[in-house]
DNA sequence: AACTATTGATAACA
DNA sequence: TTGTTATCAATAGTT
């Protein structure tokens, strides 16, 4: 019978050659669907991926929108072969130049916020900020009230499937409870089967790994740890 | 009834709207598998995305510079006839990356400012955000009652200045009317004096500094307005 | 933003 | 490795 395929754990893949192959096939997918959005949404990306082995995979389309072609008269001056590596530099400079303007605006920005000198305010300058304090507090605790709601909603759930784990454990216990009763009827029960079964009750009844049976049904226990029949 | 979903062909998506939405859907999507595959195969990646709009998405788990770096040394080491424009092309982009390291840093630290980009943090960070944002509210609600305190003060000196100012003027016309009153009985007044008697006071209660007479000596202005004596 | 029907990606298997 | 297929995941179109 064919395995179930598992809803996917994002953690280490620890088999080196399954690791292998999911990395061959998921960085295969990774770069397809860099392109799709590069090619969907005219937007430049970079991907570079280093392989385990240190092979490196990258794909950047560094696409030369009309904007970007309109700004590159400077590059008119080389040619041939050698034109595709400078439409690469201009869009890396033109893009530089982008960020280091936005980045000065924001650090302009930031100051302001962080350097707000309420003294030289007048009351309707006050009021204004006081406006946008008040809307971002409100922000974050909304936000932070999410944040809890959200966290009661996980923490039910996994109350759910505790209870749903439980009652199926004991059911479990209890079906075992009546087999070993059979089997004690029967005489069948000797020290390995016992000791066996102990081991497996106590781990089911428990997440507790250490404790030795002393759950309310400890007569089952008892009754395992002995030998029945002589 | 609903429209069949049609197999995407990869091209430009003309529609700004649908552009944009898209974008965002497939940015995260594509965010998300690179950090998967980032996980899974315990293998480091950089992927950078510009928006049309000129904004930045990055993901790395190593820090970027790192990542450039390895791409760096890879491409010397496999590349040869197009070293020069290589290179230049990685200073470029190193540069590029690096503005765009510390811009998203801004950007996410402006956004938290206002009260934005609040989903990434935990119970804790967003009590900490509170705190922050409500002392700052608190600073500024005091700033405003200092201010209104202040102003309340200045008005009330105002006040008075105007009540004694009053009471002069008060006084002055009181003579005035006095000494009118007397050319009066001796039959010297006519229709003319009176009315620009009135404009010339109504002149000083005003606060247009523009106006030619707004000493509490008013009197000098009125006598020299006006032709008391034929 | 939220919801499904559908396409697309891929884990397990051959 | 490559290919196939049963599932799971992403997302296009819609509400």
């Amino acid at each position: 019978m064919r395995m179930v395929r598992q809803k996917t754990q994002i953690k280490k893949i620890e088999n080196l050659a399954a690791r292998q192959v999911t990395f061959s096939k998921r960085r295969r997918g990774l770069f397809k669907k860099a392109q799709e959005l590069s090619t969907l949404c005219d937007v430049d990306l970079a991907l570079i991926v280093f392989s385990a082995t240190g092979k490196l995979f990258h794909y950047s389309p560094l696409s030369m929108n009309q904007v970007l072609e309109r700004h590159r008269l400077q590059s008119q001056n080389s040619g041939g072969s050698q034109q595709s590596s400078q439409d690469e530099i201009q869009v890396a400079l033109r893009r530089s130049a982008m960020l280091s303007k936005e980045l000065a605006e924001k650090r302009r920005e930031l100051g302001q916020m962080k350097g707000e000198d309420l003294q030289g305010l007048d009351l309707k300058e006050l009021s204004k900020l006081e406006a946008i304090i008040e809307s971002r507090l409100v922000a974050v605790v909304k936000a932070k009230a999410e944040k809890i709601s959200e966290d009661i909603n996980t923490l039910k759930q996994k109350e759910a499937q505790m209870l749903e784990e439980n009652a199926q454990l004991k059911k479990q216990l209890v079906m075992m409870e009546k087999s070993v009763g059979q089997r004690i009827i029967h005489g069948q029960c000797g020290h390995y089967h016992s000791l066996e079964l102990t081991i497996s009750i106590s781990s089911l009844s428990s997440t507790d790994p250490s404790h030795k049976c002393n759950s309310s049904n400890s007569d089952t226990c008892l009754k395992l740890g002995q030998p029945f029949s002589d």
